[in-house]
DNA sequence: ACCTGAACACCGTTCAAGT
DNA sequence: ACCTGAACACCGTTCAAGT
């Protein structure tokens, strides 16, 4: 009666073969990620919380750098999925739609520090920033001044070159202020709305 | 005639007993940063190219971050000076001051690419950042602002928030240019002056 | 006052061996 | 096909000991 079942138990100890490893030790890392508020997470720590030997996750993962790469492409996913969800239901000005996307961006950044420092960083190189699932969120934005610039609403410019200034704007901000240097002691208060109009002005007509 | 002088010889071995080592070690840091355009070096390595046993820096930094933090303080007085050297000599359109200004900060992130993303890392902490040193840097963007308002050639705002909407802008460019992300495959062509073109025009009165 | 060497508690990664 | 344990080559840091 006291078998183990083979697959699937919350409670069930160390003994069985997991079935599961690779989601597991995703989910682990990104868990990490949130709490420490950084990605420099240990393998071996993982494999730990995971109750698995630290050389497991190697059957899933070539090295960390696979690992973390896979965690900023979810991450990606997730600023995407983060951006479409705050547009406005109904349509009404351009600028309360340019300024939900815009607060929306900085929010995924301040509330997932670590995942958004992962997703910028050096260690998950060209090959995800290049990959479609990234690009698909800087798409978000293009889409958003293309509509802009088609009702009017925006300046008409090289889009591509005005999406990246207002990705730049946006990073920025985000950046600043994950790293605590967007505080109203050094900035004054309410930096991030006032950035963001400075930047919406610059893109008037 | 082969006795070894007691100090200071490009030439000499290993047996001396050093005398300048704080220093010597802050520059091996510092080149180790430029050489592998990242500040994850290795105090060891350090020791081993200034030519002492790993545990002598601990006589002269309380342990790495120290080391860190140090050469992050030396990187914003370097910042500073970059731009304070990159306004013109003879007083010209205020745009080109700002151009120059913002260009010149672009451009110091895009050369010491380590330095910069160690500066604005989260391993110096907020002593570094609230210190007399970076916050100088950031007073160069107040002062530029500042004279812009009183010409009247930019728009009349808080001035901290209007230098923070600024700083936020070239910070995200200048992150952007050194991930790689700002390349003309992504962004279209001359995105950096297409984006500091569009902040110049959020800032106009 | 400064420097060294051994030592400690960690890493990431490889690999033979087990099931 | 997946997992383990020993092993390797590293770290950062501490500390007694040397000069």
């Amino acid at each position: 009666m006291s078998d183990v079942p083979p697959k699937r138990r919350k409670t069930s100890a160390r003994p069985y073969h997991h079935g599961d490893l690779r989601r597991v030790v995703l989910e682990t890392a990104a868990a990490m990620v949130r709490e420490q508020k950084t990605w420099q997470f240990t393998l071996r720590e993982v494999a730990r919380r995971a109750g698995v030997s630290h050389t497991a996750p190697y059957n899933h993962f070539a090295d960390k750098g696979a690992l973390l790469a896979e965690l900023a492409m979810g991450g990606f996913d997730a600023l995407r999925m983060a951006l479409e969800a705050s547009r406005p239901k109904r349509p009404g000005a351009f600028r309360d739609e340019y300024f939900a996307v815009a607060r929306a961006y900085v929010r995924f950044g301040t509330e997932n520090p670590g995942l958004y420092r992962l997703m910028f960083s050096q260690d998950v190189g060209y090959d995800v920033h290049m990959s479609e699932r990234s690009v698909a969120a800087f798409g978000v934005m293009l889409e958003l001044l293309a509509r802009g610039q088609a009702t009017g609403a925006i300046k008409k410019a090289r889009l591509r070159a005005q999406a990246a200034a207002c990705w730049a704007a946006v990073h920025g901000i985000t950046t600043l202020c994950i790293e605590g240097l967007f505080e109203p002691a050094i900035v004054g208060k309410a930096p991030v709305d006032a950035a963001l109009a400075t930047l919406f002005e610059g893109l008037a007509p």
